[in-house]
DNA sequence: CATTCTGTAACTTTATAAGTTACAATAATT
DNA sequence: AATTATTGTAACTTATAAAGTTACAGAATG
């Protein structure tokens, strides 16, 4: 089974939605983006690929320059890492037991 | 003027929520507490003294134990991250010119 | 007072975000 | 079609920081 709540499904990488949806809008081009933003050519590159997570720093620069919020990119790759790390990780979270309630 | 919800307030780090409620209410020491997380003991000490982030790592295994979810220790950590970020790289930000809504 | 627990220094290892430069490939423009 | 702009990415470097280990002094506990 699948569907868009699906808990097993991998969340969405907020180069996503700047890729699908902010970046179309504002008709910009990367390199622009990255002056703009103040950063590398290259982040932007990569981020827009989904290669590295928008950490805490670009969160706020996407956030001032898009009138958003650090918070709802932050909160999306968050959610990203979490995932990630339980596929990665699954052993060692495993072996960890519950405290009684 | 000051309050509960000033917006310029440090946030508060998980380290304080583990200190305070979580540890005293479980009785347990830091070492055992290390030993159940699957972490060093130094990793606990610090975290407690808030010297160091709850990772993406750490809040997986700390919801684990306690019963609790990640996002609710990483979502503490990412508002005192951006927090942090905005007092430090003020500059830099405010150099960022918004797009127009 | 003896044992346990804690804080932290010193040091090492590992990971990774980010920058710069460069170049080939693709896309857009005239 | 030819030119120019844009993009993706490799190679390399730098900087930061999370986490571990060991060790020891000081505090707390029994």
């Amino acid at each position: 089974m699948e569907s868009l709540r699906d808990k097993n499904r991998k969340p969405t990488h907020g180069g996503a939605i700047l890729r699908e949806d902010m970046l179309p809008a504002l008709n910009i081009t990367q390199g622009e983006l990255a002056v703009k933003l103040g950063v590398s050519r290259r982040t932007i590159s990569e981020i827009l690929h989904e290669k590295r997570p928008i950490t805490a720093d670009m969160a706020i620069r996407i956030a001032k320059f898009t009138n958003t919020t650090p918070q709802s990119w932050l909160n999306m790759q968050q959610t990203l890492d979490i995932w990630q790390l339980q596929q990665t990780n699954a052993k060692a979270y495993a072996q960890i037991e519950r405290v009684a309630a």
